[in-house]
DNA sequence: GCATATTTGTCCGTATGTATA
DNA sequence: CTATACATACGGACAAATATG
């Protein structure tokens, strides 16, 4: 009598809870690793556990969640080797767009947004919006492809990465490089210097991968 | 008491279903656009509403089904513009994951037989099984980049593919010229001229590409 | 435009098999 | 090995939304 009141129930109720827990996840509110009971989440958010397993069975397959038959759903753990393997396809995803793009692509105007944005943010010292910026960015390189399919593809990959930033500390270096290079990004871009950005992009990604890496293993190595 | 000394049920039970209907779908057997009624397929497999549920998040999380708000669930009906988005995935990925190829992959003694298995089809006029082979050869370029993650994004993308292919009618034509392009690719790549099998896969998908354009517009007029 | 029937979305209770302490 | 906790799957129920006449 209460709820339909006071939300028009737009969504169905369970795309509502999986966001809800989607946000938990990527910003570090759950250990990786973590068991969750049905009982006790379904009573956490009010929901019955029917209507939950459709939730997990939504971020299980945005790979968030970590289902094993007739033992439950854990959250997603992703180490070094899932590094690798993510920035292994980010390089095939996000270069493949660029090398796609076409000039004057709508993208383009917002990926100017995005920089002078977290130039603002930087200046400001809020690292985690920096990261947020950093990753619409290149959300925005991939819709270069104009292509729903790959975007779809990308933002599961990017949410798995969010999910590694959410389990480190939040490191402003891990971001801090990247605003320029974005910067610089658009402006070979802009000038239809294509194969250059597609060149800058590659070495971007790999010194990205390596400073993640680097920021795991030191998280490796505080646990023990 | 009898299930479970007939088979292992090793997989949850939605997941098998799943599979059922998967194959339903890529033979063209269930009809573009056709809504699903719950409780009709439920009674149909003997399974209830809820485990169904559970089944249309797995086929809708890979674009085999639709899902409408408060209308149910239908089988998706891939348009034109659908396979124009998936053909433009096929070649960011396949060509990505070719770029990335190391010589000496054990997935190219796969692809090897793959042509020949194709090639032995052909001569039994088989293409059913032709054009599976040429998906499984597809598969293993992708692999090529040993990737996971980027196996199971070509994954959906190559199950949607499959959905279109099921709702053409089974013209020879569509698979016949693949067979010995497939071969030339793989004796490109084992002799590591890895930029010509590039050039090569790239005017290979443009032309796939057309082809199963066509056979869906002839799909299409004939409808009306 | 309205009243009715059907279907979805959600919840509850429960039985059964499985993993872990 | 037993016991407990939990995931899996079932069936029934009801409100809300949709479709139908």
């Amino acid at each position: 009598m209460t709820r339909h009141m006071v939300e028009p129930d737009d969504q169905p109720l369970a795309g509502k809870v999986a966001s809800r827990i989607r946000e938990m996840l990527i910003d570090g509110d759950l250990a990786p690793g973590e068991k969750l009971s049905e009982q006790h989440v379904a009573s956490l958010f009010g929901i019955s556990r029917n209507t939950l397993r459709e939730v997990f069975r939504l971020l299980t397959s945005q790979s968030l969640l970590t289902h094993i038959p007739n033992r439950g759903v854990f959250v997603a753990a992703p180490d070094e080797v899932c590094v690798i393997d993510i920035y292994r396809v980010r390089r095939v995803i996000e270069l493949g767009a660029l090398r796609a793009a076409s000039r004057g692509h709508p993208a383009v105007a917002r990926m100017n947004t995005l920089v002078a944005e977290a130039k603002e943010a930087q200046k400001n010292g809020d690292w985690r919006r920096v990261g947020t910026f950093n990753m619409e960015f290149h959300r925005a390189i991939v819709e270069l492809a104009d292509s729903p399919r790959l975007n779809a593809c990308f933002e599961m990959i990017l949410a798995e990465l969010r999910l590694v930033f959410g389990q480190l500390e939040n490191n402003a270096h891990l971001h801090e490089p990247f605003v320029e290079l974005n910067a610089s990004l658009v402006t070979l871009i802009e000038t239809g210097m294509i194969l250059e950005a597609v060149d800058r992009l590659e070495a971007y990604l790999l010194q990205s991968e390596r400073m993640v890496l680097a920021a795991l293993q030191r998280r490796g190595n505080q646990d023990r």
